[in-house]
DNA sequence: CAGAATCCGTGGGGATACTG
DNA sequence: CAGTATCCCCACGGATTCTG
């Protein structure tokens, strides 16, 4: 009994840990502030696009497909705000603006991996799934 | 040439790899339909409160706080669909339904908790960084 | 017990036009 | 070039009520 049933654990490894966290009302998964982040349609997209070196606004524009001026500006606010890029202003005529990820934000990128190489494995298995669910309801 | 700069990497694993792909209008990150399970604001603790064996839908209703038994329908059907969770009817009066996660679903767990660690190593950095930000624009 | 149905508020995100 | 400012749509999710 040296170790109270109370006890939380601080380092989440197992499923054990997760299912006594949600028996105490807490939430085993990452907080929505940073699920959020990765949840965003661009967010992670922005952060690869940066991670090499600099790269500018419109040269964001022009990689990332689909992405709204707005939702450009919104998510690089964000971003910045998070501490995941840089945001370097060059005062010329016309003006120059620079991002660029940081180490911390890579790092989230690469934790991702993870789970688009679990998306990769079983894409297929979870096609077939609904496939089969939707048939079963017409 | 046996191998022209029009190949898409296989497997992701780096973020040379990842710009590749960015710069043939592909994007690399988990799809779509994967992340929004996982963006879901209950998928995962679902998952994991049917992790260790069957549960049933009102023990689930009780376990995961603050969840609406509309929320808790609709996550369920989705995840079911997915081929995440098993559900297993007991035609009996009054009714009553188990349910419970498959082993792929336990590995999307798993390839989440990096995302918890980096969430854990990183939270206050982000926090702080947010502070600065808002202060520096009042 | 385990849901289905309905109503509704909020916010993410698109389209477009304007500007220092 | 690198943004703001508006308007608008719609999907997520909460609250509530009804039912086999």
């Amino acid at each position: 009994m040296s170790q109270g049933n109370t006890a939380v654990p601080t380092q989440l490894r197992t499923l054990d840990d997760a299912r006594a966290l949600l028996e105490m009302g807490e939430c085993p998964v990452p907080p929505r502030e940073i699920l959020d982040r990765i949840a965003g349609k661009w967010a992670i997209q922005i952060i690869v696009a940066s991670a090499e070196g600099p790269i500018r606004f419109t040269e964001l524009e022009r990689l990332i497909q689909g992405i709204s001026r707005r939702m450009l500006t919104l998510t690089l606010r964000n971003l910045e705000r998070d501490g995941m890029l840089t945001r370097t202003v060059y005062p010329t005529v016309p003006p120059k603006v620079e991002y660029q990820a940081t180490p911390m934000a890579l790092e989230l990128y690469e934790a991702m991996l993870t789970l688009t190489d679990w998306s990769r494995r079983h894409s297929a298995c979870v096609a077939k799934s609904r496939e089969l669910y939707d048939a079963r309801r017409q």
